[in-house]
DNA sequence: AAAACATATGAACATCTGTTCATATGTTAG
DNA sequence: CTAACATATGAACAGATGTTCATATGTTTT
């Protein structure tokens, strides 16, 4: 089960063998690449992109960012759980209030690159 | 329906109004928040991952790819139509075989920034 | 034109995901 | 201790998503 599977999808025509050999060695390996997946899953979300962006401009409990985004208390907090499991954000409790805040700057750079890319793709109407 | 949503979800102790005031005229059009989502939705899954890793090294044929990555020529396609779709990728044909290329730099931005962010957090063990 | 091949695509299916609802946990005030 | 409040969480449901299978499109060769 090893390396016959270049043959199972098409013929050797159409595959180039050499090129696949380069590239296969540099590959990361298969556990990295999902667990950076399962990050990416976590920006694609809007509400989550939403709370993100929110938190760029300062800490902020649950509430106040379920009224800020006019949504359930439940579902902020279902999400929170989750963008904290993805270390994206980290909380601290003051009294019965939970706050939020950005875990580290990645986030910033990550979402920032994405802005660029759909800005730039979205403005181009000429070659 | 404009501003009583406040109260809706806590009571006026838990949110404070001044923060709220402040963040919400930052935060950019629902629009382009929902954008941004369905960007990382696309980086959010471990075939496409792979896909656009693979491509870091040279462009490829759709069938070089599935070798590659062994799957289906019409999984693989699926998912390229994505990509393309996203602006990640682009294509040119060549005869019969059709290649695919990362279409910009954002790409590989967005996807070191991912790795350094697993990286960092998975590497900690102390304070 | 027909055969061969690389790629694209629509429909169907199973799986995953986000919200809601009800309720539990944890903290403070009385 | 009890009431009040902020947050967390489990179950359930609806909608989204990725793969497979069958087939269509597009290109080259004969």
């Amino acid at each position: 089960m090893a390396n016959r599977k270049y043959a199972e999808v098409c013929e050797e025509v159409c595959t180039h063998p050499e090129i696949l050999d380069r590239v296969k060695p540099d590959m990361p390996d298969e556990e990295r690449l999902y667990d950076l997946a399962e990050l990416f899953k976590v920006f694609g979300d809007t509400t989550r992109i939403r709370i993100l962006y929110v938190l760029f401009e300062s800490e902020m409990c649950v509430c106040d960012i379920a009224a800020l985004l006019n949504m359930t208390q439940s579902a902020i907090s279902h999400q929170l759980r989750i963008l904290k499991q993805a270390r994206l954000v980290r909380s601290r409790r003051d009294g019965k209030t939970v706050f939020y805040a950005l875990d580290d700057d990645h986030v910033r750079t990550v979402i920032g690159q994405g802005m660029e890319h759909i800005e730039e793709k979205h403005g181009r109407k000429k070659s």
